[in-house]
DNA sequence: GTCTATAGGCAGATAGAC
DNA sequence: GTCTATCTGCCTATAGAC
């Protein structure tokens, strides 16, 4: 608590950043407390000071990350847009990420599963229920507009959506080709509702620091 | 050689069908030589008289899994029918793994791209290549019958349902709901081409054993 | 809060007997 | 082809000094 304010970051922060990214380019399994070490130049017994276990430092790690998003939903939801325009800006999150040549954690989380701790498991499908969720009322307003044509029932299409950006997440990353994420995301969005305009992230609507839920 | 025809299967395919279930379950990391040995009965050091070492069983592993793939392919192509169809059949080639409540080999991969052996890179690139292109054929065929209208590209519409398909294996998976898998494929379907059929494994269009190259 | 030192486990890999 | 035995390295985690 003491370390934190002002203008320096504390010790707990700074170790869920560098965990964050290391987890979202290389997966928590491959991922190790000597990366951290490395890269904060502490020992990794030190480590074990903040986060008791590699366990508890993967919960906190996907509970900071789903608040964040959250909060970025949040944002886009009290700009108050049309829902095509919250659309577009939720897709706006998910190519930050992907321009930071990362994977979503959660989305790498979901691949790993089977080999996670059960409080881990917990939160990562929390994370999509809730992104599900949102998503499905952006749709019912943009059925309530009539912007939006659903096909099926909003919470298959909001499943669609989730499904498909993280996805081509999963597809660009391999490719190297973040263009690829932006030319797939265009496509749904066309197929969804016969449009194609370039995705651009929604400035306005993202939290401050550091790119969004990143 | 010696121990492979007849009925018997030789320890080489042995060890290749035990990896693919861990890899596809577990992902490439979390997966070591004790697994196989510990279900073949025999020890670890046996294995590397098949595969000199991980880098070489997991080339094999993702090298066969792209050739029974391609034969899927191939016996879809050769069934002649409509492209709907044909994706439909496609389709069905994804339920059949998420059915085993794996999740597609070169997905999991794809997530742990960053972490691999560069010739498995190589591997992962080439398998959604031929995919992506395979599909591009068909949506091709689609709109010649003119039984799809496609909203953009037909390359940009086959990297689409790439990435919605492993995306909604990677969802599927966390929830442990094979139905979600096939509402969202019938979600995806339905919002390309208007209609929502449920969809069915192509059972006169897949290889004999196992289950498809899953 | 961070350090040194170390325990204890499991990983991939090799040598050589059978 | 498979075994035992062993090497080396990395991992998480803990104890206790500072």
């Amino acid at each position: 608590m003491t370390s934190r304010q002002a203008g320096r970051v504390g010790t707990s922060t700074r170790i869920l950043d560098i965990s964050e990214r290391v987890v979202q380019t290389k997966g928590f399994g491959c991922f190790s407390y000597a990366d951290v070490a490395a890269d904060l130049k502490i020992t990794r017994a030190a480590l074990h000071y903040h986060y008791p276990g590699k366990a508890e430092l993967g919960e906190a790690l996907i509970k900071r990350y789903s608040v964040r998003f959250d909060d970025a939903l949040g944002a886009i939801e009290s700009a108050g847009e049309a829902a095509l325009a919250k659309l577009d800006a939720y897709i706006g999150l998910y190519a930050d990420i992907v321009s930071q040549r990362r994977m979503c954690l959660c989305g790498m989380l979901a691949a790993e599963y089977e080999t996670l701790p059960a409080p881990m498991q917990a939160e990562v499908v929390r994370f999509l229920d809730r992104n599900a969720h949102w998503l499905e009322r952006v749709l019912e307003q943009g059925r309530s507009e009539g912007t939006m044509r659903l096909g099926g029932s909003a919470s298959d299409t909001a499943l669609l959506i989730v499904s498909a950006l993280e996805g081509a997440m999963l597809v660009a990353r391999p490719y190297g080709d973040i263009e690829k994420f932006r030319s797939t995301a265009a496509a749904m969005l066309s197929s969804l509702y016969g449009t194609h305009e370039p995705t651009r992230p929604a400035e306005s609507a993202r939290p401050a620091e550091p790119a969004g839920p990143g």
